[in-house]
DNA sequence: TTGTTTCCCATGAAATCCCATGTTATCCCA
DNA sequence: TGGGATAACATGGGATTTCATGGGAAACAA
């Protein structure tokens, strides 16, 4: 899983490293890369690997065909979403729009949040960074273990 | 799986560049191009490749020989459907009807939708962007994972 | 012929690959 | 446990390939 929090620096082509481990959780399958798009809450790109696609596939496709919603979330992850592969050194290219949304320059914050990441301009994360910890501190007592009715594995 | 959105010219001959991802998201079977068919919900088209086509066909079938539903996929899907095949450089030729059933003239947007496509008119689809990531900020919480009852792999 | 469709080649811009290098983290052995 | 050797990682820049696009020639249909 996505674990932890790397900042590297973009160059002048737009290139910067994937950090070593987020680039390890999704090698093995036929597509080495990661998919990237905006998220559609605020100023930060989201990201995952190729079972996070199929997740989200999956969730959309048990959805009614005609439904708003699924149109919605249809045109705004998989519309939005770029497959951005690694070099060989585990770099990706930052497509312009993507780095503009997140207002990235120079440097981009790696945020691994489990299945999941973001991607953020360093200094509006350490910002976000230090308001979450307060509002975990405030909700801690809602972090429970979800009951394993459903469940699976990872 | 289609993924992302780019927007690409047609030439005087009705000739546009399929974008490359979707493309080698295609390759490897016989034919080599695309189905594509007006959308039946408005001036849009709607495409995929074989494996998509197949789908449908398999869900046709299983619906009842008399149910409206199939009639009006069979219909509007499998009788309104062309293969349009690549050229030499990845191109299609877009018949005239469909580029005036979603009012192309120009240009075209492929919207890629996970295992479907759509192709719209720029403008039209920068509008229906628009108004989609509001949809989908207000509608997030639809987003669940599936219950695993039944259960799959990866 | 006349209009249409398919095939082929050319081109500029952009994305990708490849090689080189400093720095940091890890390993290994005394 | 120190400290040098080794490997992993992030970064830089040039060379090469891919991609989208344009136009002409050849095959085909009416």
């Amino acid at each position: 899983m996505f674990v932890s929090t790397a900042t590297n620096g973009i160059d002048a082509k737009g290139r910067v490293s994937v950090p070593a481990g987020f680039r390890s959780n999704v090698s093995g399958g036929p597509f080495d890369g990661i998919y990237v798009w905006p998220s559609f809450d605020g100023p930060w790109l989201e990201g995952g690997g190729q079972a996070l696609m199929d997740d989200y596939l999956e969730m959309i496709e048990a959805m009614d065909p005609y439904d708003e919603a699924r149109q919605a979330l249809e045109q705004s992850i998989y519309g939005a979403a770029r497959t951005l592969s690694f070099d060989a050194t585990g770099r990706i290219t930052l497509p312009k729009d993507l780095a503009e949304h997140a207002g990235l320059d120079g440097k981009a914050t790696f945020v691994g949040l489990g299945r999941r990441f973001e991607i953020w301009n360093p200094d509006s994360h350490a910002r976000r960074a230090t308001s979450a910890r307060a509002f975990a501190k405030e909700n801690k007592l809602k972090l429970r273990r979800p009951s394993r009715m459903t469940e699976a594995g990872q």
